[in-house]
DNA sequence: AGCACGCCGACT
DNA sequence: GTCGGCGTGCTC
């Protein structure tokens, strides 16, 4: 046999770009080089080992050879991951600029990427994880299956769908709440699936937000497997959904953004659900858009895309009305329900007092008589946003942050009367940084007893709402409720079985829920939507006000003359013509999205245009000014140096000034940004190349860290 | 990011 | 006398 070396390609989840060599005895294991490609190894890595992915092979190295480590060995009872999946990691690492394994590794299982050891071997093998759950999820019986019957405009798109099978398409499939977008999806699903061996990805923003898709899903898949992809379920079923996907198991694939990222056997067609929504985007860790990604795979694989929304994002729009992608509508509700009518309540009209305006809450009073559910729409958590003095100028700042703490109830409901200064019964809680602290018993600046809690949240609504209206039954769903374990399910059970007369909640209500009670929805405010700084604030406020619109008379309404509680959605503004809102009030996702885009293109803003963000912290902040300031004289230079050729082809490359972030310190580092505008996407690509290497290479206490796309700025 | 090594304050 | 603070430097 040969005594040439052999090395391994790894990507482990460090900081650093690129891969790492080690060397390996191919005889030892027995193994080609090439079958090493997408398997799971281990390393030592300083003192330390890791797992990490082997994303190429060679039979020879650029690293100093007496430095190249043995490789520790493979993870046990495991296939590699396919080649198109280490393809696409590739693809995003490259897009993203940040280390392959940064966006490989933290999305792999917990049981899977774990190093196993002499001492604290795995309990159970990845080989056992596998075969021992034969039964995933399958789909519940015959007699729960019906498939429903599809309207003219469904068949439609089913038929489209159909026809993309094989080939790589993306199609846009706009439809309104209601209007049967998951129908569709199933019965493609269902098309894609009588091929042997074939799987599905159905991508949604959040699971635990829209358990009734899943249940659809179930319902509707008679005997098939269904795989679970999402970062709140056990490490053991996480593990045996993701070797389900893996192997092939699995039929059907349901999971959050990682469930992009995670490798599958034979995918034939990807559907990406509310395709607009920021969770697709938001990060903890590596921000890449996981819609965007699936676009990619779906290419790279040859498979056609399929992305649902009410309110498509300006990105999908934008390249629908280009015909990049295929446009499908779905323009009425599936059953033919009427969407709700929307009344909007002029505030300089109609003085709002404690937050609700007289025209809201007789209306209000009206359909609880009626007994039809109200939902109120809140968008802040807590009690009130900031808890002041009324003798000074004292408010409850947090001191790692530049922001307020908030005041929250520490309990559930129950109403707290009397003072709230030294009250246990309230905490001061910062949104950004997390510290939580007593409220002080008299002001911390001039002693002063009457301290008082400055606006309204969804737990000062619903106090107010519980007072104003003493036999309803009122019952709230945000983040605090949604964190207790069982709390959001009981919320949900108890609003679907009209136990609940008024919902109060913040987004996570508007999100998929289907309440059959419900006739009656209250925008309580909306206007910073309007005009606040970031320019895709008015795409998520109307989308939120259409999905808001969505939840309310779904089903099926009765008119009855004594009782003349139509469907209805009430949004109270100052600014009531407002394009936005004359959008909304005629159901018109087109007129807006014209609008809006008219807008962006003045402003020369995406899709116009593509950003790259370089976001900077540190705890001085003169010190991010300064290391931001040199970072934009590099890249000036960099850009310089590209602008011959760029110049001819009418490409420009803009850099901003750096900027402090809107919150400018958070648990005590400040934070600024830069941000560079392109109107061409390479060019931006070609600039990062150059700069994100040098900005390594000199060190500093400040932490960095570039954001292509940033979906905020 | 971890994790070591390294040189200065309040404790059993 | 040491436990431990986190600054700095490295990881194929």
């Amino acid at each position: 046999m040969s005594d040439k070396p052999h090395f391994l390609q790894v990507a482990l989840d460090v900081p650093l770009l690129g891969l790492f060599d080690y060397s390996i005895q191919i005889e030892d294991h027995l193994i080609e080089l090439q079958d090493c490609m997408g398997r799971l190894v281990w390393v030592p890595w300083g003192a330390a080992q890791r797992v990490g992915v082997v994303m190429g092979t060679s039979i020879s190295s650029e690293f100093e050879l007496d430095r190249i480590k043995p490789f520790g060995g493979f993870i046990p009872d495991l296939i590699p991951l396919p080649a198109s999946w280490v393809k696409l990691m590739q693809f995003a690492a490259d897009y993203y600029h940040v280390p392959v394994g940064a966006l490989a590794i933290p999305v792999l299982p917990k049981l899977v990427r774990t190093v196993p050891t002499k001492t604290a071997r795995p309990r159970k093998s990845l080989e056992q994880r596998r075969t021992a759950k034969k039964t995933l999820p399958v789909g519940l019986g015959a007699a729960i299956k019906k498939t429903a019957l599809l309207n003219t405009a469904q068949t439609a798109a089913l038929n489209h769908m159909i026809q993309q099978q094989g080939r790589f398409s993306t199609t846009l499939l706009h439809g309104v709440t209601g209007s049967g977008k998951t129908e569709v999806y199933l019965q493609w699903f269902e098309q894609l699936l009588t091929e042997p061996g074939a799987q599905v990805l159905l991508l949604v923003p959040e699971i635990g937000l829209t358990p009734q898709l899943v249940d659809s899903v179930a319902a509707h898949f008679v005997g098939k497997r269904i795989a679970v992809l999402h970062s709140g379920t056990t490490d053991a079923s996480r593990a045996s959904d993701w070797l389900a996907t893996l192997y092939g198991d699995a039929d059907i694939i349901v999971g959050t953004r990682l469930a992009a990222l995670t490798p599958i056997k034979n995918c034939r067609g990807i559907v990406v659900d509310e395709e607009h929504d920021a969770s697709y985007r938001q990060a903890d860790g590596i921000p890449y858009s996981a819609r965007d990604l699936a676009i990619v795979r779906a290419s790279q694989l040859q498979i056609p895309i399929l992305l649902g929304s009410a309110t498509p994002s300006m990105e999908s729009w934008h390249a629908a009305q280009k015909k990049r992608y295929h446009y499908l509508a779905l323009p009425q509700r599936a059953q033919g329900q009427a969407l709700p009518a929307v009344q909007l309540v002029d505030l300089r009209k109609h003085k709002a007092t404690l937050g609700f305006s007289e025209p809201v809450l007789n209306a209000m009073a009206r359909y609880l008589t009626a007994k039809r559910q109200v939902l109120i729409f809140v968008n802040r958590r807590g009690f009130a946003p900031v808890l002041s003095c009324n003798a000074c100028d004292w408010m409850s700042d947090c001191d790692a942050c530049s922001a307020h703490r908030v005041l929250h109830h520490l309990s559930g409901p129950g109403v707290a009367a009397g003072a709230v200064g030294g009250s246990r019964r309230y905490r001061l809680i910062c949104h950004h940084c997390g510290t939580n602290r007593p409220v002080p018993a008299r002001c911390p600046n001039c002693g002063n007893l009457d301290l008082a809690g400055q606006g309204r949240g969804t737990q000062r609504i619903e106090e107010e709402l519980s007072a104003r209206f003493p036999n309803a039954n009122i019952g709230r769903l945000d983040r605090d409720v949604n964190s207790k374990a069982g709390a959001a399910a009981a919320f949900f059970s108890a609003a679907h079985s009209g136990e609940l007369d008024i919902l109060i909640g913040t987004q996570m209500l508007a999100k998929g829920h289907d309440f059959h009670h419900l006739s009656l929805a209250v925008v309580l405010e909306s206007d910073q939507g309007l005009f606040a700084a970031d320019f895709r604030a008015p795409e998520r406020l109307f989308a939120n006000l259409m999905q808001v619109a969505g939840r309310v008379g779904r089903h099926d309404y009765v008119a009855d003359p004594a009782n003349p509680v139509e469907p209805v959605l009430m949004v109270q503004t100052r600014y009531v013509d407002h394009p936005l809102f004359q959008a909304l009030k005629k159901h018109d996702y087109a007129q807006f999205a014209k609008d809006h885009l008219d807008e962006r293109q003045q402003a020369n803003m995406p899709p116009f245009s593509f950003h790259v963000l370089l976001k900077a912290q540190a705890k001085v902040a003169q010190e991010v000014m300064a290391w931001l300031d040199a970072a934009r004289t590099q890249a000036q230079n960099i850009a310089s140096n590209m602008a011959q050729q760029a110049k001819q082809e009418g490409i420009e490359l803009k850099i901003y000034l750096p900027v402090p972030m809107p919150v400018a310190r958070v648990a005590h580092l400040e934070r600024a940004q830069l941000l560079i505008e392109s109107n061409s996407r390479s060019s931006l690509h070609e600039l990062l190349g150059i700069w994100i290497p040098q900005l390594q290479t000199q060190k500093s206490r400040v932490r960095w860290q570039v954001e292509v796309d940033p979906l905020e700025i």
